[in-house]
DNA sequence: CGTCCCACCTGATTGC
DNA sequence: TGCAATCAGGTGGGAC
């Protein structure tokens, strides 16, 4: 489900509701497959825990745990990892509101709230790491033009599958390549390593500034995508090629095309983009 | 190592 | 209406 911009919206809407609240007790489902550390470590280490700070790195959420020195705390720092994969949610809940159906992770707050971790589909992941978490790849909203264009260099991929390998770069994910791809103008499946310096710079570009609009608009609500609050994003009203196969572009009046380039649904205008 | 493809899940939508 | 097929915002592991 959330791309960048849809879990930074997220992290920070969690952030200004937990931020300082010590959790009680922690409750978890027990299904193997979504928690990447051990359950009961992740209960150990956040129990009792104080949440520093909640923030975005990749399409990780992470919360920053403080811990009293003297109740047999495990080692400082600590941080909580959550990955939504396509369709998690983590939401701040009173407790006595009904859990929703596919809960995976209560954190009961001292306060009689609950952060809470829903995951239909299970593809998301929870963990806990003992030292500063800085994800997989580089940040795309604020790597300079030289290092982007190094990520491609002698890459033979599509570089709509390059922009979602998230060792690359990371936080990028379908929607995101599509938006960034038509606005530079480049075809989703040009080889990554033949791109030439001023169509790198143009998509690092038009990378930032669709991140940039989509995290001002709440995200990107393409079916239940809802932030920690419950709300819908907005910045799926601004989508040219993303959803709109078959429909005509926005600029020259060509039917959008849908492909599959590296396993994914990949949306590009035929004339716009070369 | 780089690249490709599929499995991992459930639920909503499409099509017969 | 009913049911099967298809598709979905992501990742990680195995094959080559």
């Amino acid at each position: 489900m959330p791309e960048l911009p849809e879990v930074e919206t997220i992290a920070n809407g969690v952030n200004e509701r937990v931020r300082g609240a010590r959790i009680m007790s922690v409750w978890t489902s027990g299904k193997p497959q979504t928690f990447k550390s051990p359950e009961v470590e992740i209960e150990e280490v956040l129990t009792g825990a104080t949440i520093d700070r909640v923030r975005r790195v990749g399409k990780t959420i992470v919360l920053t745990l403080e811990r009293d020195a003297d109740g047999g705390a495990p080692p400082v720092p600590a941080e909580f990892l959550v990955h939504l994969g396509m369709t998690g949610r983590l939401l701040v809940a009173e407790g006595d509101v009904p859990l929703p159906p596919h809960t995976h992770a209560v954190l009961a707050l001292e306060d009689g709230r609950e952060v809470r971790f829903v995951d239909p589909r299970r593809f998301g992941r929870l963990s806990v790491v003992r030292e500063a978490y800085l994800g997989p790849g580089a940040e795309p909203t604020t790597i300079g033009v030289e290092d982007f264009a190094t990520l491609f260099k002698g890459r033979k991929l599509a570089i709509k599958a390059a922009l979602l390998n998230q060792s690359l770069l990371h936080g990028v994910g379908n929607i995101y390549a599509d938006e960034s791809l038509f606005r530079a103008g480049i075809r989703p499946t040009r080889q990554a390593g033949r791109l030439t310096r001023a169509e790198l710079a143009r998509l690092r570009e038009a990378l930032r500034s669709v991140l940039q609009r989509a995290i001002k608009l709440g995200g990107s609500s393409v079916s239940d995508y809802v932030d920690a609050e419950g709300m819908r994003g907005y910045f799926q009203i601004e989508h040219k090629v993303y959803g709109h196969g078959g429909e005509p572009c926005t600029v020259c009046g060509t039917p959008i095309k849908k492909i599959v380039v590296g396993g994914r649904g990949t949306h590009y205008c035929p004339r716009c983009q070369r």
